[in-house]
DNA sequence: TGTACATCAGTGAACGCGCGTTCACTGATGTAC
DNA sequence: TGTACATCAGTGAACGCGCGTTCACTGATGTAC
């Protein structure tokens, strides 16, 4: 990161969304302001006005960085456990609980930002990348299942995706009261282990 | 609901707290300002501070009052279910969700408004006593699992509180770009099936 | 039943604040010749 | 290499706004005698 150099600045554009992230995850995204974002980086609040439209123009970009990371993060995890559909699967899970550890900022931008995805199209595909990964992992792993019970594909993912945004919120932070009885990640990999189990695709004394 | 009688109000204190909930649920926890609530009621914002310590003060008493709702509503169909194990967790899990689709204003201020809940001690206490009564389903249902191959019961109702939250989050409400693939009950009930089938409480064929 | 008075629950004006945003401007940088 | 000029990326002052909060006040209500 270059010192400020006089007038211009570089690359303000980038240290602009670097400041909101750092401010989203001090304070939440309540607690974020463009006056406050511009002063970090040391410079007027009407020269964010050269790079963004505004106060939620900034945010969607932050998200939108945070969905690419979140893409590649669990593409990364669905490779790594190839060619094993279970590996892979499992994989994504822990990647998911990963990324909200690694990228509070991002992750807070993201899904508590009060951000309308469909508003920016470009926020829009790439939150659909991201959703894709873990959707092809959940049809990979339907194939192991008996076709005539098999439930859909897509359910799978939303109960997984649903249980680590709830661990996440829950028992990564401390959330409403939540004297966290286990270490988020135990939790999350328990609970995926379980609900595995109940598919039939974990031998049950595993 | 009483109209306006010139001067005094009657129950301005409740008024407020409901013109809250209202205001919340329909642009958020930052969208509620105290000054609204107030205007909404017909008073001036001066007049809140001979209720409230401030805006919140304010809400904290509507999460209060949706902690008390909440842990009834539990605690009935815990009830309900009895003297099943089973059945009294599953009303549970139901309950949470139907909670959150009735009260939304109230599960926004008690999960989303950025309350510190211990900062307040009779906030703690309600929904220490709502968390409580997952708590004790989740500890009987327990029972039924051979002792050797239990998992501590307070795992299991975090893992339900987690799931249930991760759908009202995702799938309940339009949040990110959620296209919901099923309808929210259905999820849950589908996801607690197959997670109670992973501990062998289920048949696999039912 | 009537009156005096204490208490309660509002008013309305004012405040300081920080916000998001705009505007005309100017210093710095890049480029054509 | 040097100069003129267009473009870019900032400044800084100003704005209107609505917020949360305070204050001295006043109208309404309840109660004691």
């Amino acid at each position: 990161m270059p010192k400020k150099r006089g007038y211009h600045h570089g690359n303000l554009r980038q240290a602009l969304v670097d400041a909101a992230l750092q401010l989203i995850e001090a304070k939440g995204p309540t607690g974020f302001t463009l006056s406050e974002a511009a002063k970090q980086v040391g410079v007027t609040p009407a020269a964010v006005y050269r790079h963004f439209a505004g106060r939620e123009d900034l945010i969607a970009e932050a998200a939108r960085q945070g969905y690419e990371i979140f893409g590649d993060v669990m593409q990364y995890a669905y490779d790594t456990g190839q060619p094993s559909a279970l590996a892979a699967f499992e994989a994504t899970g822990r990647a998911y609980l990963a990324f909200a550890r690694k990228y509070p900022g991002h992750y807070i931008a993201m899904f508590e930002s009060g951000i309308s995805i469909n508003r920016h199209p470009d926020l829009a595909a790439v939150a659909h990348r991201a959703r894709g990964v873990l959707d092809r992992a959940a049809a990979d792993l339907a194939q192991h299942i008996p076709a005539d019970k098999r439930p859909p594909a897509s359910m799978f993912s939303a109960h997984i995706w649903a249980l680590s945004h709830g661990v996440v919120e829950l028992f990564l932070r401390n959330s409403p009261g939540t004297s966290s009885p286990f270490p988020a990640d135990e939790l999350l990999e328990s609970g995926i282990g379980i609900y595995l189990r109940g598919l039939g695709l974990i031998d049950p004394d595993r």
